[in-house]
Order: structure tokens, then sequence, then C-alpha cells
DNA sequence: TTAAGTGCAAATATTTTGCTGTCAC
DNA sequence: GTGACAGCAAAATATTTGCACTTAA
């Protein structure tokens, strides 16, 4: 399957360095790991994949990484209903936002994207003068697999 | 979206004794002050307060009613995208969802209750086949006061 | 009576910070 | 050259757990 990627914001290298972002190998091994990641991962994944690139990266160029990167509005940070303990989880920020639902039986995360949500944060701008800048819907419950 | 069993759900200390399940000082004193709560409330400020009403209170035992009563569905856990550290907020789960809107800015937590928001957990449940049991919908940005 | 609940202390988990040395630009 | 960034170690924050004692039902 191909990757769900239709916008092409580039690389995260290059978007940092249009930003005019210092670049380290360190930096470079985390973002790496951000782009080709598959699935959702915390803070010690994130760490551990990037010692496997370049073995001198330490946690805290991790955490300050992601704070750099939350920042800049490149990655969004979920909670997924803290199933399992009660750290965070990234992932890159492409074009459209996701809901998220995290099954609370099998534990399987899915993504969904909805046209009423877009229109709900609309109304939320229109009805509150709100200026929203990230959001995030978690929901959690039973999957199509799990419910009975 | 199952309608709540009741719209007025009594005291949490009476929802718990109609579950059977056994009342403390300590648990009284907690539930008064989750469900008196003018704001949302953090597990040390809970700790504390309850305190001041039973002065026995443990943080432990703070900890172990919160995952009772989520357990329960008798209150949410939020993030209120951590503005500030990592913990959590509670509030006592009454009738409707509401979307919580945190200003980046000022820090002013503000709700709103929506329609649409509705709309968007019905289409998910129906288009997901999935079941929704919490729901949690929080954005950061500018409120009305801060934004330029 | 007795299973559930509690305080206490210690352990875990997660994230942040101070400092000193290094490196990208 | 210099300011931003790094590793390291320690601190800070937040939550959980084991255990022996207590108590609600």
């Amino acid at each position: 399957m191909p990757l769900p990627q239709t916008e092409i914001p580039g690389r995260l290298q290059t978007q940092l360095a249009e930003r005019g972002i210092r670049m380290t190998d360190q930096r470079r091994a985390i973002l790496s790991v951000i782009e080709t990641a598959k699935k959702h991962l915390d803070a010690s994944q994130i760490l551990r994949k990037a010692q496997r690139i370049d073995a001198s990266v330490d946690r805290s160029t991790v955490y300050r990484t992601l704070e750099l990167l939350k920042r800049h509005g490149m990655i969004d940070e979920l909670d997924l209903m803290h199933m399992k303990g009660e750290g965070h989880y990234y992932e890159r920020k492409l074009g459209r936002d996701h809901i998220h639902m995290a099954c609370l039986c099998c534990g399987k995360i899915s993504e969904f994207v909805s046209e009423i949500f877009e229109s709900l944060k609309h109304q939320l701008e229109q009805d509150c003068h709100f200026h929203i800048l990230v959001s995030r819907l978690e929901v959690g419950g039973y999957c199509s697999a799990c419910r009975r």
C-alpha cells in the first residue's frame, strides 16, 4: 500500500531548513524516524529507533526536538486515551486533521477523516471567535471487531 | 449514541451506592470536592481540597478514587492541551459532552456544546461501527480576547 | 466476618533542566 | 568565531504499587 501522503509537504528536514533552523546529525536521525514511522510512536520508541541511526542521540535531545517540531506545528501530540501509561504519541502533521479512535478492548487505533469535523471546527471559530491552532479529537470505545 | 440514563444524575455518592460500591469518609471527601468544583481540578488540587474536609486522605486514595470514577464513567479526564505540566484535569460527567478550548495566550479554558459534535460522533459510530464510550475534543488557539 | 479500602513508603514513568563541552553556519 | 545544540546527570513532576492495618457492610 502506498503512503497516504497526498499533500507532499516536503521532508521535515527541508521544512526546518526553510525556517533557518540548524540541522544536526541527531536531529536528522530523529526526523527520519518520525517521517518513516508506520505507527504512532512515543518518546522512548523514537529514542530507540533514532539511536539505531545515530547511537549518540540522547533522550533529552528527543524531547527537545519534539518540542521544536510541536512549536512549529510540524507534528501533533496524541494521548490515545492513555491506554498504556501516561506518555504521549507523536505523528507528523500532514494535510488534514483526523480523529483517533482507540479500542479499549483490543487496543487498535483507527483514524477517521470527516467533513463534519471540519464543519465543527469552523463553527467553533465562528461562534466563539476562537482561532484554532491545534485540535485533537480522540474517542475510546469498542471497535467493530470487539463490540458485541 | 445512547442517551444518558438520567438528565439529573443525583449525587456521586448516590450513584456509587446504587452500584453497590463501598463508601468511606475519604471517598466522601473526594466526591464532594469533585461535585462542588467551580473549575477543572488536577489530582493535587483535589487532594489538597479533600484534605481540608478529611485530613487523612492520601494522594494514592485520590488516584485510586479517580480511577474508580473514570471506570464507571462518572468523570472525564482532560488534558487541556497540557498547558501547564503533564498532569490531568477532572470534571464530573453530566448530560452532554462539550468541547474544551484552551487559549494558548491567556490560558483561559472555555467550553462549547455543539449539535454538530453530536452528529460527528453519530457519524463515526455509524461509518466505523465503533461504539463510543468516551470522547474528548480539545482545541488550542487564541480566544476572542487574545486574537489579533 | 471478611473482602474491599486505606496510609505509607518506595518504585515507576515521563519530562525537564543545569552545566559544560561541541559543532553548524 | 559564536550562538545554538549536544550529552550527561540529576531534578522535577506525575502516577502506581506492595504491604500491613483498618473498616464498611
